[in-house]
DNA sequence: CGTTAAGTTGAGATTACTCAATGGCGGTGG
DNA sequence: CCACCGCCATTGAGTAATCTCAACTTAACG
């Protein structure tokens, strides 16, 4: 349900769906054609790991289609999510042979990857890539400082309805189908990886959930579509400003 | 003790002490005449806030000495420490007007600040400080999200030696007086300052300190001064994987 | 229709928190 | 010089939140 038919592979960036958000958004015709010449295409089924953690990166990666998760682990198996790729997002670092977290396909997941040499050279001689690419890598600084506030604060009851209210706010951004303050959408994670993502266990994950619906807050169909039919009430089980509401 | 006297003020940027590893670093002579424009001191004192969070801020800055710190705060008052920042370490963002966190002098602090507007035009029109400062902030998220799995997933008796290895790792970088395995240091930060870097609270912070001194793990003198007996005993506690030792 | 993976729920154990009292140290003023 | 105050830190006792272990349910799939 994820990945689109990719056979074909934007070939163009031109007509590539992360084209305005992706390291390449501002970029012009000439660096476009550089670009094409270092980057292929990639799929991965849900579950696959893409890269793992110590091991050698020859590449960068946009994510196109799809979500990706970064994990970190501790010796004795306690892993904990550092970072949820979404279509636009980058995985990689210019400079850097080896991964320091797991890359794992959540969903079904589709790569733009670029040849890690040639893109270093790129970002050092061209500056609208390197600037991209700090936005990004600021925006990211930021949501991970979030999301150290809801790690080492929030409750578990907290966490859940950040999680959601996030996963909501991303989702009206794309589609926009919000009627009233009511919206509704799939998890793209399991209680599992919801339990990763927080800091929580999974049986935790599961019992604030079935709060939350108990409490009339959430409405489940099945086990992965959420209504929600106040978001505003949402956002405040959440602990945040009460302000956070959806982008205008 | 953390000020030196800075009345005279590095007018001259090659007198600078964080000169070869800030923002500035790679910068050539004609980058540094365009910064030594737009550059002003400013300090601070212990306790005393640089800026609150949603403030306007029309500088972005390098710490210079002292340590700067970095907090977001709920609405009840719970508050997480989000960023620690070091002698070379950077604040502020290009391109955003208000700060989103409160930045605190945690130390007495001298701040080395750029005014706003032309540090982003240097930024666009100059490779090097963009280039520089993508490096930094990819450091910074790599440290965030060291820091993420600390909060999300380790013990307090794990997050406390964590938080030792880490400053004592610092300190045997700068001070080079390490004898054996043993080193020893001063704590730049209160008890309740750890617990907000850590995600606990002060009594917490407070009974594991004990704890590890009673299992000979670390030495106290008075407060604030820590003697680390064995440094591989002590990272072995915070979980991490034994091999994260001293930088060779 | 059995098998499996994902999710839910319960009971008890454990960790960290809360509230409260106490200890030590440095500065200030009598 | 000493007494007092304020700040930082420690320690204790009881509580609350989350985790652990285990049983059970549900939905999907061959």
């Amino acid at each position: 349900m994820f990945a689109p038919d990719l056979t074909k592979n934007f070939n163009k960036c031109g007509d590539c769906p992360i084209r305005k958000r992706a390291v390449c958004a501002h970029c012009e015709t000439e660096e476009l054609i550089l670009l094409e010449e270092m980057k292929y295409y990639r799929s991965f089924e849900a579950g696959q790991t893409v890269v793992w953690s110590g091991d050698r990166m020859d590449f960068v990666a946009s994510v196109v289609s799809g979500i990706a998760s970064l994990t970190q682990t501790l010796e004795d198996g306690r892993t904990q999510m550092v970072g949820l790729l979404l279509p636009s997002d980058f995985v990689g670092r210019p400079g850097r042979d080896s991964a320091p977290y797991d890359v794992v396909a959540t969903t079904d997941l589709v790569m733009c990857c670029f040849r890690k040499k040639p893109f270093e050279e790129l970002v050092s001689t061209t500056p609208r890539v390197a600037q991209r690419l700090l936005q990004m890598t600021l925006d990211e600084l930021d949501a991970a400082r979030e999301w150290m506030l809801l790690l080492g604060r929030k409750t578990a009851r907290e966490k859940i309805a950040s999680l959601l209210a996030i996963i909501a706010r991303r989702n009206s951004m794309l589609a926009t189908q919000t009627v009233g303050d009511s919206m509704s959408f799939d998890l793209p994670l399991t209680r599992e990886a919801m339990s990763d993502y927080l800091g929580l266990t999974l049986e935790t994950v599961s019992r604030q959930i079935s709060a939350l619906k108990k409490d009339g807050l959430i409405e489940l169909q099945g086990k992965r579509h959420i209504i929600v039919p106040d978001f505003q009430k949402l956002v405040l089980e959440s602990g945040d400003d009460a302000d956070g509401g959806l982008p205008i």
